[in-house]
DNA sequence: GATGTCTGCCCC
DNA sequence: ATTCTGC
DNA sequence: GCAGAATGGGCAGACATC
């Protein structure tokens, strides 16, 4: 990080300039004018307040490659009722009718008139200050270090000035938004403000994964600096993202009739780089989880490269060497402690699929098909994922059954001539997964939301129905898949029909069902059931059932041993 | 050592 | 994952 | 029609506390 020790006097950069840049921001709706309003603030800024800035006004304190804060909802506001001399119950009443913690912490400051605001001994916080005090924040690990943490944000919130700075205090320290302004607009708003071609902008934010950085190259640069932008060994890329397919068929026809499909393992992707014999591996958000998964960097090492960025999958193998649910893959995934002796105990595969540098040459721009000869000439077959490139459907078809015989997810079709475009637009990859079953489930509870759906129900205790002992029992909690207009009526049914409130969880009588998606049944440490969804999203309301004819926990024990039985089959 | 709380982010 | 909204 | 933004779940691991 560069930060240089002094600049001219009227030049620093107030932290409060940005909290009021940003409440502007949250109060108008059209992305034009929020994009003006935000090149207008940036243009002028001195190089380093400009980089934090950037983050700041969209929510982010650091690279996303470097160490979270390790704070959270419960670490802040208790550090918000401590300094502003308030209590838990309060505190709740205020955040029950906005849902919005930064804004229920900056009514908290104003009820007590500001005293220990007025009060600040220091001055008003620079952004600096703050990039500098979230930063202590971070470095803080090991035993205590919670205690530190703590302290250290109450430090911070001691010396703000304005009830406006405790609100967007809390906000980056929880990483709440909320405000309609993210990464994409201020791609925009750092083109207008350095007169800059947007594409260009947008590309040098891919590369460097960060857009502080980009700003900085873009205001320092210009327009040559952002082009010859490369990909920065052990600076993460982010990852192109896959689109969803109704179905093989259709995908192999939005593909031009001729694709590749890679099969979709149940893993965590991963971005590798490596540069000699230093490896490091990022997780899908960039995350270094180098540290967890030393078989995987010895691999790496010996890649027969002098420099490479890689993109692959991690999966977990049963014993037999195949592929073991996710939860024991995440049993590695980031873990600190005791790597070694989980490395026998869980052994991890890396996949290949895909490179984005070798030796020095960024290859992204190239198409897919040429990336992927690169890569069979570095890397040996049996670590690349498994591929089909063809235009026959019945092919891709039985490439597909197998895919899911063998324990698989389904596969990915490829564009074979796009290049790898890091982000989200531009998607020539096409996730085809079979379609699962539903079940039907009724609602037992439900919560309040945050942000604007905190006046409503919006998340829902689904649950199945045990006949053993007459019970209706919990197997997930689901928020998505209802319209505005649907959790509205929702609402409105549950809490007529409402037994009991506790805290922000109404429990009521079963009474509705709703028809529910999921991808998985997980075993489940947390429910009596034993058993949860994975990614539960629910498809309708069900008024033509009644909570009899819901579906049953022997129904989901069944589907958890058919998952099973079907890894266990695979050959 | 066992249990509980908190946090962040794998997969959607 | 889903839905809503600006453009 | 598209991209961007906002909504949230279950879970394992790290730290705190008994």
């Amino acid at each position: 990080m560069l930060i240089l020790p002094i600049v001219g006097g009227s030049l620093i950069m107030l932290f409060v300039d940005v909290c009021r840049l940003c409440d502007e921001i949250e109060a108008i709706s059209s992305r034009s004018s929020m994009i003006s309003l935000v090149s207008n603030f940036i243009k002028n800024l001195e190089v380093n307040d400009l980089e934090l800035a950037v983050r700041f006004i969209i929510g982010e304190l650091f690279p996303p490659w470097e160490p979270e804060i390790g704070l959270g909802a419960s670490g802040v506001i208790g550090c918000v009722i401590k300094v502003f001399s308030s209590s838990k119950s309060e505190f709740f009443k205020v955040f029950k009718s906005t849902g919005d913690l930064g804004l229920a912490s900056m009514r908290i400051a104003e009820k007590i008139g500001c005293i220990p605001l007025l009060t600040a001994s220091e001055g008003d916080l620079t952004i600096k200050d703050v990039y500098e005090g979230f930063k202590s924040i971070a470095r803080a690990s090991g035993e205590g270090s919670r205690r530190k943490k703590i302290r250290l944000f109450h430090g911070l919130l001691l010396r703000a000035r304005r009830p406006v700075e405790v609100k967007y205090l809390v906000k980056l320290a929880l990483g709440e938004r909320r405000h309609g302004f993210s990464e994409g607009l201020m791609e925009e708003a750092i083109a207008d403000a350095f007169n800059l071609p947007y594409e260009l902008v947008r590309r040098a934010h891919m590369l460097t994964s960060d857009l502080g950085l980009t700003a900085r190259i873009a205001k320092l640069k210009g327009v040559e600096g952002l082009r010859r932008q490369r990909i920065v060994l052990f600076h993460p890329v982010k990852p192109m993202l896959a689109e969803k397919a109704n179905d093989l068929l259709s995908a192999l026809r939005e593909l031009g009739g001729r694709a590749s499909f890679e099969i979709k393992v149940d893993g965590a992707r991963v971005q590798v780089h490596k540069l000699n014999d230093k490896v490091k591996i990022f997780s899908r958000r960039a995350t270094d989880v180098t540290t967890s998964l030393p078989e995987v960097v010895e691999v790496v090492k010996r890649v027969a490269a002098e420099s490479a960025v890689f993109e692959g999958e991690v999966i977990a193998l049963t014993s037999n060497g195949k592929p073991a649910p996710f939860q024991l893959l995440m049993r590695r995934f980031r873990r600190q402690r005791s790597v070694s002796e989980l490395v026998s105990k869980i052994p991890l595969k890396l996949y290949f699929f895909d490179i984005l540098y070798l030796n020095g040459e960024t290859l992204i721009d190239k198409p897919y098909i040429e990336r992927r000869k690169i890569l069979r000439s570095v890397v040996s077959e049996d670590v690349i994922i498994e591929t089909l490139i063809t235009s026959k459907y019945e092919e891709a078809q039985t490439f597909y059954e197998k895919a899911l015989k063998d324990g698989h997810e389904g596969l990915i079709a490829k564009d074979l001539e796009s290049p790898y475009t890091p982000g989200v637009r531009g998607k020539k990859w096409l996730k085809i997964k079979p379609v699962f079953n539903t079940l039907d489930l009724v609602v037992i509870a439900a919560e309040y939301g945050h942000g604007y759906r905190a006046s409503m129900l919006s998340d829902l205790y689904l649950a199945a129905y045990n006949p053993e002992n007459n019970e209706f029992e919990v197997v997930g909690k689901c928020f998505t898949g209802l319209t505005d207009e649907e959790l509205i009526w929702i609402t409105k049914r549950l809490k007529e029909v409402a037994i009991k409130e506790e805290g922000r969880v109404v429990y009521v009588e079963p009474k509705i069902v709703v028809e529910v998606a999921f991808d998985e049944v997980q075993k489940s440490p947390h429910y009596k059931s034993g058993l949860a969804l994975r990614f539960p999203r629910i498809i309708r309301i069900r008024d033509d059932k009644s909570p009899l004819e819901v579906d049953t926990i022997q129904t989901l024990s069944k589907i958890f041993e058919e998952q099973r039985g079907r890894r266990k089959e695979a050959t």
